[in-house]
DNA sequence: TCTCCACCGGAATGCTTGGATG
DNA sequence: CATCCAAGCATTCCGGTGGAGA
């Protein structure tokens, strides 16, 4: 097999390639790997910790840090649960209760919705093993929020909330849980520096890599291009590697990492439009043909590109959907509003 | 500076769906 | 089977806001 002996192998732990993958060493957020330790530190001593906030824009490490963290915390604590809750895709009380459950092998055997009235929560309030840490991500997609004060009524569940903003999160809240939170720890992440994507990227080409595969001058190439965003980043980082590879390539060429950025971006772009409903995407393609456009003739075209038209008011909660998931920008607040594409 | 009004977004209410219950 | 219920989607109504134009 000569061709196999030609081809050079330049990745060699695929897994760091993963915009889930936590390194063991957490580039650049000290501070908030710290903050969010000392939150959660009464639980090394058997006890619950308040509910911590994490908020920032994408792409910052916040899902990162968490998980890092508690992993970080497993190793000190004798016995500890853990789960991760994702509330965009469990987005409902059923459903997030149900994940709730699995983290502690409690699951019912029921599999459906609106099994009589929340056997689920009793269950989870028997409860008494040892501490219990959930992390809720995308915490502001939960529909019904009073979810969280029923968490937080079980005495040996630590939650860890995790939403793009503080605003977005409270303003939905309950009076009871609000107060809370508002007294609880909250951790703000910022925007990445390009130094900070340059050592996250630096990090993860040290363990997945052949020495030698890219440079740092073409990591800072790569850290301009994602503006902050890690996922960015590390996504073009993936398709430059992969399609080096696929050229049979040791080394990752400028070429080929300038060719990857646009590939990258709308990947990312493309796993959220996957979620938007027909209507959404409507919105969002006439936005896009028109680069940016004024509310009233936006529904006027939106009108005639669909067969059955939503109310304006309805057309407004999909706008405030697009713009919370950055898809696009809503610039001003009356009648001198304009929605273009974010970027 | 004042008034008008396009637009935003909260709240109340109705419609629909999927599953449980008798 | 008919009925009940919770949840989510959609509509209607409406008060607040601030730019546009007199």
């Amino acid at each position: 097999m000569t061709i196999l002996a030609l081809e050079t192998v330049m990745i060699t732990d695929a897994r760091v390639l993963q915009p889930e993958f936590v390194p063991s060493e957490v580039a650049h957020r000290d501070a908030e790997v710290d903050h969010l330790s000392s939150a959660l530190a009464p639980i090394t001593a058997g006890q619950r910790a308040d509910p911590v906030f994490l908020y920032g824009p994408s792409g910052v490490g916040k899902t990162c840090i968490a998980q890092f963290t508690v992993e970080r915390l497993r190793e000190a604590v004798i016995e500890l649960n853990h789960q991760y809750v994702n509330c965009w895709e469990d987005h409902n009380r059923f459903k997030t209760l149900y994940r709730v459950l699995e983290g502690i092998n409690r699951t019912v055997d029921v599999h459906r919705q609106s099994t009589p009235r929340d056997v689920l929560l009793e269950r989870l309030r028997e409860y008494d093993g040892p501490p219990y840490v959930i992390i809720l991500d995308e915490v502001d997609q939960l529909t019904d929020k009073r979810l969280l004060y029923d968490l937080y009524r079980v005495p040996t569940i630590t939650m860890i909330l995790i939403a793009n903003d503080e605003a977005g999160l409270f303003g939905a809240l309950d009076g009871r849980l609000t107060s809370r939170l508002r007294n609880s720890t909250q951790v703000e992440f910022s925007q990445y520096g390009n130094d900070e994507l340059v050592a996250i990227l630096a990090d993860r080409v040290r363990w997945g890599f052949e020495p030698g595969a890219i440079d740092r001058p073409r990591l800072e190439t790569i850290a301009n291009h994602a503006a902050g965003d890690a996922r960015v980043a590390i996504g073009v980082l993936r398709k430059a590697a992969r399609a080096a590879e696929t050229e049979g390539l040791g080394e990752i060429p400028p070429r080929i990492i300038d060719e990857s950025v646009p590939a990258a971006k709308s990947e990312l772009e493309a796993q959220t439009i996957d979620r938007l409903t027909s209507h959404q995407a409507a919105l969002y393609e006439i936005i896009s043909e028109a680069g940016e456009i004024g509310p009233g003739e936006l529904y006027e075209r939106y009108c005639g590109a669909v067969s059955e038209p939503k109310t304006r008011r309805m057309v407004r909660n999909y706008l405030s959907k697009l713009e919370h998931y950055n898809l696009i920008v809503a610039r001003g607040n009356t009648r001198d509003r304009t929605y273009r594409l974010d970027s």
